[in-house]
DNA sequence: CCTTTCGCTTGAAACGTCACATCGGATGGT
DNA sequence: ACCATCCGATGTGACGTTTCAAGCGAAAGG
């Protein structure tokens, strides 16, 4: 309990201060059971009067690597990249690691200078969710050595790990279920195509729709700028002003951020939802429950996303034998209120 | 471009390859006006050739500190927190700085472990919404030399930065916006009292109460085990099971994540928001403009808290003769439908 | 031709920790 | 009384970077 001299005291002060050598301060750090108990006690006393506290950049410059693990995600203005951050977190909390939470906010740019960040912090891993997974700096992170895995996004090729949720599998549930719910005419919401898992989504809900042999315009596209509730808002302005006879009586959102920004405006406009209007989101992220209708979503596992993510990253930073993994999970509905009646 | 031998290059190596000496590369680094323009090329050359990254650990060693802030953030599932982070974020990346996220959940022993780990990062500073601003392990970790900052929580004691938002004054404001739109009877929803946050907001709204001689009795306390969509939700059923004489025509929840639940609730139920109940959040996160009935709340500057936050923190750590300042910000209430209309 | 100056490069030391080889002294067996 | 054994403590060197005093060669001035 002695004040700070301002610098933060090392081994070697209590080294000093308790009358014994370094490396016995640093036994007692890592290996307790060689120091008798007197001595151990007298330099556990020494410490606490001074406040020692590990250097981290010191262990770290002498073992060679950090102890920590980074996560840049995509969009940090949706819920669904924090719950996959939280599962990362969950397991890196096991593994006694901390988290670099970054954000690129969607700019390639910003992406960059986060991986340049992370590999001068020599990390264990970054698990990335890409603006563009073919961004040549990616190929070149990789190449310097440190462990990229990819987060709900399928790798392209088989040398690198990745974990992702079956979008078209997704987009076919989704399309399904509404079909169940004797829908004949679905709106798919969402863009803009260039994001990958818009296109995958799509894509699933166009397989259903041709092998069930549907008339391929009752499957409208609305295509959006973004997949925010803003956008969401915006497409649900378009579709009433379709005229009623081409008007989809059930939307599929890219995302639950516009299946809310949708739903409001239903709400808004008077438009009954799911009478008038079903709407089956994607994500299942805590606010589609909590909606005024409770939304009908494709839920992916987000927890397990970020667990898995962090587990491979780690597998391929430690193991010598480690062999890439391209880990796919499955969707699965989850249907609320959003979807609960037919059209009269 | 050269491939890895499984260990990153340094600039001994570089050095090597450029058929330099080591301080030549580190001034390359460092001062690049102090080395001639051939040799200089000649060093970049190699140092793209061998894919060479700076070690961090051994900068920080040497240099003493870290190229660090950390945010301890109090409930990662309320995206409040993480527009604060947002905003620590753009502040660090001003400085050049990057930032470790972590989430305490409302657990103290999470919390202090979260402290430790960081302190032994060397952190420049630690920028946390505390469970209990009392609690012995932030004195601990303060008398370590790192600087802390509480983040919305004002500091009971002058020893220490924090920025907070006047929660009494928000109190205030939102019930007078309600008494403005002609309501009687106002149920103020959250908990719980332990919570500084839910304790202000209730003065406030009562403060007013009284200044305005209102029965004490028509401004009902309803409690919640916490400050979730669900508790909102729960504490609508309440709200709808007391007699009609009784029941209050407007509520103010202490945070939005509750007035999204009571409002849930309420549309599920058929009530009317605002015609049968007025519902006023806090905090104007995000998905409070984006809920069915756009929900009136008090906004609080979110990013402006984080920003100042980090910028409090780093000159606490830079600067010799910071002197410790508490920032309070004022809160603005942000009327939509959610309170458009009064009780008919 | 010698000295001064200047521009550029060099080499060594230090940051704090950890591992490993070494060393000292006490104990016990012969 | 002497040697082997063993437990516990010690000292040193290395991790990669930065800094700074010192060195060196060439050009400029006397």
């Amino acid at each position: 309990m002695t004040a700070r001299n301002g610098r933060a005291p090392s081994v070697k002060e209590v080294a000093a201060a308790a009358g014994v050598s370094l490396g016995t301060v640093s036994n007692v750090l890592n290996r307790p059971s060689v120091v008798s108990t007197s001595t151990r006690e007298r330099v556990e006393r020494a410490m606490a009067e001074l406040g020692f506290v590990r250097n981290e950049s010191a262990r770290q410059l002498r073992a060679g690597t950090s102890r920590a693990l980074a996560y840049v995600m995509l969009d940090g203005g949706n819920p669904f990249f924090h719950d996959v951050a939280a599962g990362i977190e969950s397991a890196a909390e096991d593994a006694d690691l901390s988290v670099f939470v970054c954000n690129s906010g969607g700019g390639i740019e910003r992406e960059a200078k986060h991986l340049d960040r992370l590999l001068q912090q020599r990390v264990q891993g970054i698990l990335l969710t890409p603006v563009d997974p073919g961004a040549p700096h990616l190929a070149e992170a990789a190449r310097r050595g440190t462990p990229i895995v990819l987060v709900d996004r399928a790798g392209d090729t088989r040398d690198q790990c990745s974990v992702a949720v079956d979008d078209v599998l997704g987009g076919r549930i989704a399309v399904e279920h509404l079909l169940e719910r004797g829908h004949q005419r679905v709106a798919f919401v969402g863009g803009p195509e260039s994001v990958g898992q818009v296109r995958d989504r799509l894509r699933g809900a166009r397989e259903v729709w041709a092998e069930l042999g549907r008339p391929t315009d009752d499957l409208l596209h609305l295509p959006t700028g973004a997949l925010t509730v803003a956008e969401g808002r915006a497409a649900g302005e378009r579709l009433a002003g379709l005229p009623a006879r081409r008007r989809p009586g059930a939307a599929f959102c890219a995302n639950d951020l516009l299946a809310l920004g949708l739903l409001q405006h239903a709400v808004g406009a008077g438009v009954h939802v799911p009478g008038e209007l079903a709407i089956v989101g994607y994500d299942d992220i805590d606010f589609a429950a909590a909606a005024a209708v409770p939304l009908t979503s494709v839920r992916q596992p987000r927890q397990e996303l970020g667990r898995t993510a962090a587990r491979l990253a780690l597998d391929e930073a430690t193991n010598p034998q480690h062999r890439h993994e391209q880990a796919m999970f499955a969707p699965a509905l989850v249907a609320r209120a959003s979807t609960g009646l037919t059209r009269s």
